[in-house]
Order: structure tokens, then sequence, then C-alpha cells
DNA sequence: TAAAACTGCAAAACCGGTTTTGCAATTAGC
DNA sequence: GCTAATTGCAAAACCGGTTTTGCAGTTTTA
């Protein structure tokens, strides 16, 4: 049933009932009595418009598009969630897409997420993403970075105190006598990796400590970061105490340690929460970001610059949380 | 830039720059030294035609709609994953939105995304969907259900062998000796979760044990839950060994036997499994859902009702797998 | 009481594509 | 050498909405 035929069948213009339909009969100068006669009718047959009329009609989608890492990661997936959350209650559509890293596949989907004219962007970039984001700046959008930064670009941000956040950890670790912690990280050039890995080495540099580093191959899986864990912790028996700079190496450095038989050997912390952290013996620690505040702070900015496109671009930082788990650390 | 504008700056019409650009060229009778001078100027100015004009004119939206129960679960992340990403290859993009159990919000979820005119639907129904669902294929629209299914409606369907998979839990459990098996499910009528339990009371009471079962309210937070679980375990100290039918349940009756400092005075074991499952001490045992399998199975259901509209409505079951991951269970 | 303003709606223009039809010019067929 | 078929493209119709304009008929205003 489209408007036409409803108009024809009321023997009425179509603009009639567009501007009914719309709430603008007072404005189109539509009487009280026909606007009831079309709306009837309208409710009777349960009308709905064609979206992609409108859309045409209107230039608006509705729609916005949602780039992470890993859709099915513990960081991303409640941020995915609470963003569709959110955006469904004020009539949006939420397409999401996981680069998995890749710098090819970024740009190609940030060049298919414009073609497809959604509203607004929140993205978690990858590595020399700046091309394609500019375009999206290019063309008026609205965009939100979060976790990393995206070079040395101006947009807009979201994320947390990566710098604070790390300091917590390592101090924490110091402050339970701890004095050999190697830093497990991975070997990306990413803001939010080079802010934890700067505050570990500053902290320990500052208090006299020798800084151990494992740098792993950002693209390894899981299986062959465990390995060379493995390896790195074996050429450094001296280590009291490991800090991982996110979940997933923290894992994959647990089934390291779980298969050199060493458990409890070592005092863990780790940046980003995990579900079963507080199940394990001994229970992880870890520097804990705040999920939906990241995700609704990204929402606000975003929506904050669809109102006002020329409102400058704003840098919003969580400060993130210490949890405690052990006595011994 | 429109094909209006492409159209009258070469002098042509748009009709030709519209056969030229979707490779209809020879079909429209279009000279060859047109068709390069079109395709030349369109990769100049690099064109791009507006989606929205493309799919009032095809009637195609190229956009699938995926609906989970919660997108950061770490059974939907995966599958939401894999969709995506199989989707994206073949031109396709993906609506989601998490229904977190609630049938209102189910039901006006399916209403929004036939609004947005979806091509294909993927959907976990919650209770009472089935006439939304139906509204679906009323449409014309293929769908696919997977994990439960949809009361008795018959419609496409992908899942695991819940029944089969669970028998193979209480079976591994019961061959290690443990007579006095728990189990906790939650309160819900879903297919899947029926049928977990039936295997479980009907194994027990061909081998003539006692089945003790808690039903956890669906909608209860995961701390309400272990409080739950950890009157049930007060309640029934005879137990010697727990099967959750959910990760999530599981997940929490560690944590209800933890705070009861009972660790290690149960055999557990677990459906679905879960990433940190066998970091855990003692190591949890499971019933492995084959996730990416489930997904592209999905996949291909939905394209086969795509193409061939009038096929039969097809169910495939997947083998579930028992993962052994301690040697007394 | 004639010009001005307002009322209530239809008609038209527009959004930007796709697909069918039509028509002059050329080529083929006999 | 005259008709029929084919070539190469333009023009028009269509998808289904929104928004601006136009135009009688009525009411106000001076």
């Amino acid at each position: 049933m489209s408007i036409n035929e409803i108009a024809k069948h009321l023997n009425v213009s179509k603009s009639t009932v567009s501007l009914v339909i719309n709430g603008k009969a007072e404005q189109g100068r539509i009487s009280q009595a026909l606007a009831e006669r079309i709306l009837t009718y309208v409710q009777e047959i349960g009308y709905k418009p064609n979206v992609f009329a409108k859309s045409l009609a209107t230039g608006r989608s509705h729609t916005i598009g949602l780039i992470v890492e890993n859709i099915s990661d513990s960081f991303y997936g409640p941020i995915a969630l609470h963003i569709e959350k959110y955006l469904r209650k004020i009539g949006y559509h939420v397409f999401y897409s996981s680069t998995l890293g890749s710098i090819e596949l970024g740009n190609t989907i940030v060049e298919t997420m414009l073609d497809k004219k959604v509203e607004g962007l929140i993205v978690c970039p990858t590595n020399q993403m700046e091309t394609s984001l500019e375009a999206i700046q290019k063309q008026q959008i609205p965009l939100v970075i979060f976790d990393r930064k995206a070079g040395d670009m101006a947009t807009n941000y979201v994320g947390t105190d990566n710098y604070g956040g790390s300091l917590l950890a390592v101090d924490h670790l110091l402050e339970n006598g701890f004095q050999q912690i190697g830093l497990v990280t991975n070997d990306s050039t990413q803001s939010q990796m080079i802010d934890r890995l700067n505050a570990y080495t500053d902290k320990l540099s500052q208090e006299g400590f020798h800084a151990t580093i494992l740098r792993l191959d950002f693209q390894a899986d899981a299986l062959e970061k465990a390995e060379q864990i493995k390896v790195f912790l074996r050429e450094n028996p001296q280590l009291d105490a490991l800090y991982f700079t996110t979940n997933y190496l923290c894992i994959a450095g647990l089934k390291a340690i779980q298969a050199l038989n060493r458990e409890g050997s070592y005092a863990i912390i780790s940046f980003d929460d995990h579900e079963l952290f507080e199940l394990l013996q001994p229970a992880i620690s870890c520097v804990e970001q705040p999920v939906a505040q990241i995700a609704q702070e990204a929402i606000n900015l975003l929506f904050k610059q669809k109102k006002s496109p020329d409102l400058p671009l704003q840098q919003v930082i969580i400060p993130s949380k210490l949890i405690k788990r052990k006595s011994t650390c």
C-alpha cells in the first residue's frame, strides 16, 4: 500500500496525506475533519511509509555505523550492546563491522558505511585509518573515535585514562613489594597501548627498577602468543610479577603459565576486566574500563556534533578504576 | 554528484549512464566507445550512486537483520562476528538488535527491522514471538531461527543437538561415578532449555537416580542467581556434581560455590564453553556448540530461501561436542 | 464594496536512480 | 532498390515519498 493508493482511495492528493501523516496538518492548513478521515484510514490499513522513498526525499537514513575491532570481544561486545539499546529508543538502527585490526578491512568498511549514508559513525580505528576518517569529516558526517586515537588527527574522542590507569596497575604491584615486573603488550603503535606502556616504563625508571618487556605480534593468534610468552617467562626467571596490557594478552599469559606449571608464581594484573577473572585461583586484579560510560559518552558526543556541526571537537577521558582481587596483590 | 549531472555533463541521457554503470551496456545496445567515455568520467569523479534512490528503484536493501538475545554474550558475539564477516564479503550489511529476552522488545525489534526492509532475518526468538515471525513469513522475507525453536512454528531452523549434547554431559558425570547430580537451569520454556532438561531427567530416571533441579528466574540478574544457587546448594548437601544448562548459569554457580567456600566439592559441567573455563582450577568440562558452524548454516539457509522461496523449510541440527577438562570429571 | 488576506486543498516539482519504450539512422535481405 | 531488421541512443514511465507553489473560494479590512 503506497501513499498514492491511499490518496486515490480517499479522493485527496498525496501531498495532503503526507502532511497529515507527518503531523503537519496544521502547517499545511488541512481541516481537522479531513485529517481525521485520513488518519483513521491509515490506521485501519496499517500503512507504513516506504523507508527508501522517505530517505530519498528527506536525505535521512536514521542509521549509524559502529566500527569495532571485534564485536565478539568482551570489551567491544558490551559497548555494542549499549549503543544499540540506546539508539533503538530514539529511532535509530545500527550497522556494525569488525575490522579485526586489518588496515585494509578498516578502510573498506568505512567506505561502505559512507555509501550506506549512515548519519554518524562511532569508530575504534585501525592503524593508518586517517585518510578514511578525513573523508568522513569532509562529508560532514558526525564522527566519534573511541578506545584509541587515530594518529594525531583532531577528532571527537572517548577513551579511558590509559596512562593513569596503567600507573594504578604498576603502583599496585610495587606497593605490594613486587620489583621484578614484566610487561606483556603487543607491538601495535595504537595510542592506548603506548600510553599503558609509557606509564610502566616511566614509573619503573623513576623508581630505579628494571623494565622487562615482551612485545607480541599483534596479528598472531592466541596460541602463538601463549608460546611466545612461555619463551619470555623461561628467559626471565627473575620476574615475580606480570602486567598484561589487555585482557586477551592476560588470558594467553595464564595459559602459558599453566603450561609451565608455574601457577601462583607470579603476581598478575591486567588492563581490562574479564567476566571470569574473579573466579580464578588466585583471582586476577585489573584496571577496569567503564564500558557503559564509554559507550554513552560516545553517543553523547555524536549527537552533540549532529546538532551543532560547528562545535569544537571534544576529547572525553574517563578515569579507569583499579579492582583489587587478592590480599597479596 | 548525481547521475543527472553526469548525463548533462556528457551530453547523454541518464538511462545510458545507468546502463553503462551497471554493466548493461550491451543489453542496452550502447556503443563501446560511449560506454568507455562514460566509465572514464565516472571513475574520474569517483561517482557513487545514491543508495536510497537505488533501493527505491530496485526494491533491494542489501541488508539483513540479526536479532539475538544479547550481542555481548560469549555465545551470540562470535555468531554476530561470523555473520557480519561473511555477509560483508558478498555485499551485505547487517543490522543487529538484542532482545535481552524481553517479549515486548522482541516484537518491536522485528517490526522495525521489517520497516527497514531487510532482505532477510536471522533470529534467536524470544517467547511468544510467533505472531511477529509469521508476519515476516507473510511478507515472504527469508527467515532463519537459531538456538531455540519458536513455539511449534514451522520455520527454517539451525541449532545444536541439545538433547544429545545434554546426554553427553550427564553420561560423562555418571561414567565418572557421580550419582547425586544437581541440575541448574532457568525457568524459561525455550526449546533448547527444555531439551537439555529432558535429557537429564530421562537419563536419571532411566538409571534410577534422583533428579535435583533448580529453576532460576530467567530475568533475574547474575547476583540474584548466585544467591539462589547458594540456597539450593545448602538445601541439597548430598549433591556431588552440578550440571549447568548454560555457561552464564555456570558462572553464577561458580561464584556461589566460591562464596560458600566449597571449591572442589563438586564435579561441574556446563552447556556452552567459555574462554576461561580451561583456566579454572579445576578446569570446567562442557558441551561445546560449534558457533562458526551454526552461523554459517544460518547464512546458508537464509540464502537458499532467498534463491528459491518455495523450497521446503529446513531444520539443521548440528552435533555438539563434549570437552573433557579434568581427569576426575 | 472592492482590494487584501486567509482558508483548504490540489498540483507540481523534486529526491536519484532503473527499466521499458520509442524513434531515427543504418544495415541486411531479397 | 525497396522493405525489414538492426543499431544506438533518448525519452518517458516508474519507484514512493516530501515540500513548495498555485489557485479557487471565503473572510477581513479600509
